[in-house]
DNA sequence: TGCATAAGTGAGAATGATTCTCAGTTGCCT
DNA sequence: AGGCAACTGAGAATCATTCTCACTTATGCA
């Protein structure tokens, strides 16, 4: 149905030879999600890092599993809660019943396009300029959150004929 | 925490007295559906047009129930999947991992905003214009599928002061 | 009008992503 | 070094939604 969804080779990172010594401070290990630093959190936020696209807390346990085997998935679930109320990682939709997430390193507010072939992502502009927000309040509103989901099909998934 | 959501008064339907005698003939009832017209499916019909903005599955259930009080849940499920794919109603987005569902009756395409406190819509334009869709395709993608929702407070639950 | 047939119904089981529980670990601060 | 709250992992629990299956019953056609 859908290709399958792999992590770049950074995904596989030297796994940890042991738990206390030598761990991985990925570069960005700070940043990703507050509150402590695990090796975990540390694996879960490189694998994160290493998707191209859009993926599904599935996709990113079986990656981060790579380097460590026996990682929980209720860590990892937990991490990428971490990581969205952080703002590192974004909940760009839905497929299948799996909730997508997505990093995006442009910190400027906008939203996603995922392709439904491969996860590839594009982006979109917000909608909600100062027209809408006085459009809405004109009806008596204020808005509060919004979400905007797109869904397509990339150049190369296009070419390839994927259906859907 | 939310506003308890009733449906008006219409929503409490005579009773149907008996199966094969005197069903009630709602007047869309063939309009909310395609296939075979049924006793349950007019009242699920009826029910949504009750509700004044989004309501969820188990919502539109309890009001449906106040009519037959016997309906099986899964026959409402399949009511919304059905008039949902006739575009009798629309998905807008979701509260507390419960789907929301409306009925709007203005067939032009837009999007919702919905009131966190109780459930009261208004309209919003799509974001997806030409241009957009230029933009995408500069990108090399198509658009198949998009959501927009949008999540405020109502000038009612303002005054109110609910919170979120 | 009378049948055939497929669509709709309802009770309950199943699904399945996500969350929770709980008994250990282990960062991190003093 | 010690204390403790945050984190982990295994497995159980949740719970909206879907599925199964054995009836009903619209509905089109003869
Ligand atoms: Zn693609
Ligand atoms: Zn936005
Ligand atoms: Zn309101
Ligand atoms: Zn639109």
């Amino acid at each position: 149905m859908h290709a399958t969804r792999v992590c770049r080779g950074v995904c596989v990172v030297k796994p940890m030879s042991h738990p206390t010594s030598q761990r991985p401070e990925s570069p960005d290990s700070a940043a990703y999600s507050p509150g402590r630093r695990s090796p975990q959190r540390a694996l879960v936020a490189q694998g994160a890092v290493a998707f191209d696209g859009a993926f599904t807390v599935d996709e990113l346990l079986s990656c981060v599993r790579e380097s460590d085997a026996k990682i929980g998935s209720a860590t990892v679930y937990r991490a990428v809660s971490a990581m969205v109320s952080h703002g590192f990682l974004e909940a760009v939709g839905e497929r299948d019943g799996h909730a997508l997430y997505l990093r995006c390193t442009d910190n400027e507010h906008h939203h996603h396009l995922v392709c439904t072939g491969c996860g590839t992502v594009a982006h979109a502009p917000c909608p909600l300029d100062d027209h809408a927000i006085e459009q809405a309040a004109a009806q008596g509103f204020v808005i509060t959150r919004h979400e905007v989901n797109i869904y397509g099909l990339c150049a190369q998934c296009l070419r390839r004929g994927d259906a859907q």
